[in-house]
DNA sequence: GTCTATATCCAGATAGAC
DNA sequence: GTCTATCTGGATATAGAC
């Protein structure tokens, strides 16, 4: 395979993925057709099916690379920061700042149900990064940091806040970026687990 | 209208909603045909189209019947309740309640991406019972019991842990009842803004 | 108001040339 | 690997008797 066909390659399905994220999260899975996916990303039907077998299998690469991705940006965050409490704020910094550059991104990750067009999948909060956040209050909990109690309780009493905020800021509920809220928000998370 | 036409109308009405909201919180809406329904209700095609007038009017008729129910209770906990506090923990533990007796409720109100198929429908977060539950965060902030801050913050403060539990129990993640986690994620959500 | 039978449409998916 | 043309099933919704 040569650097053209691979590139070219790539850029067909990133095409199509590209306009999936944006149908899926701005009409929905179900109302958006294989045509549709076809007229927003310039690729034919036949080259889509080739790419991804199915309609299904659009939702799952996109999912895969999502978290992918997220996963990755967790693990810095691991790498830059010592503390539990400067780890939770910098996912939470993150989470925010993706929601107003990409909201499609955060949108398609945190609420679309993906279980109904991919039955076979595990829920969303049992995915590797909704576990790695818990894992960083859990260690928290183990250095003192945190006050001791229930983990699954401790891990949505940091991130509820922040992820309600998300998801009103992403209804079209809040009307300033989430950058202003911030500061308040990680306030209460953290008084409300800290030791 | 005698009393047995109007019994046997609000039967077959409430027979189809009650299949509905099983089967839209099991499926999904888009998976649930209205063959599904006729199964699952016993009531046929025709009759279901006579009282809903398409597939969509089940679903907003469901919707609506599930708002009123929660905002009757949400009255009943403001007049049986004096503090802020008062109010917004007993609203928490009639959302755990609700969640572990008849989840599809929980489910429907909640979790459900309604927009996908009620077009024209406001976001959940702006139903009536939400900006009662800011209401309840507001006027606690007016008598002291909260520290001041934006209300949108404090709300999701208070009410954010909450939320991801039953999101979390919903998804088969929590294996234990929500009731056994009330008292400590009570106990974050008040210390995050109270005075 | 309830039913059965049926019309209509358009989705997802495939065939097969290039 | 990409395209156009096409098949097929099953969905929503209606007609019209009872």
């Amino acid at each position: 395979m040569n650097a053209s066909t691979a590139r070219s390659t790539r850029n067909a399905r990133e095409q199509v993925l590209d306009a999936a994220i944006r149908l899926f999260t701005q009409q929905g899975y179900f109302n958006t057709s294989i045509p549709d996916i076809v007229r927003e990303s310039g690729i034919s039907t036949g080259s889509i099916y080739h790419h991804f077998g199915d309609k299904e299998g659009i939702a799952r690469a996109l999912f895969e690379s999502l978290v992918a991705r997220m996963e990755r940006a967790f693990d810095a965050i691991d790498r830059e920061h010592a503390t539990a409490r400067e780890r939770c704020r910098a996912v939470i910094e993150l989470l925010f700042r993706i929601t107003e550059d990409e909201p499609e991104v955060m949108s398609y990750m945190l609420f679309v149900k993906h279980r109904e067009f991919m039955p076979e999948m595990a829920p969303v909060c049992s995915s590797r990064p909704f576990r790695h956040m818990r894992e960083m209050v859990e260690r928290g909990m183990a250095t003192g940091e945190v006050r001791s109690m229930d983990p699954m309780v401790a891990a949505a009493a940091v991130f509820g806040g922040a992820l309600r905020l998300i998801n009103l800021r992403l209804d079209g509920i809040l009307e300033r970026p989430l950058g202003d809220y911030l500061d308040e928000i990680w306030d209460c998370a953290w008084r409300s687990v800290s030791a």
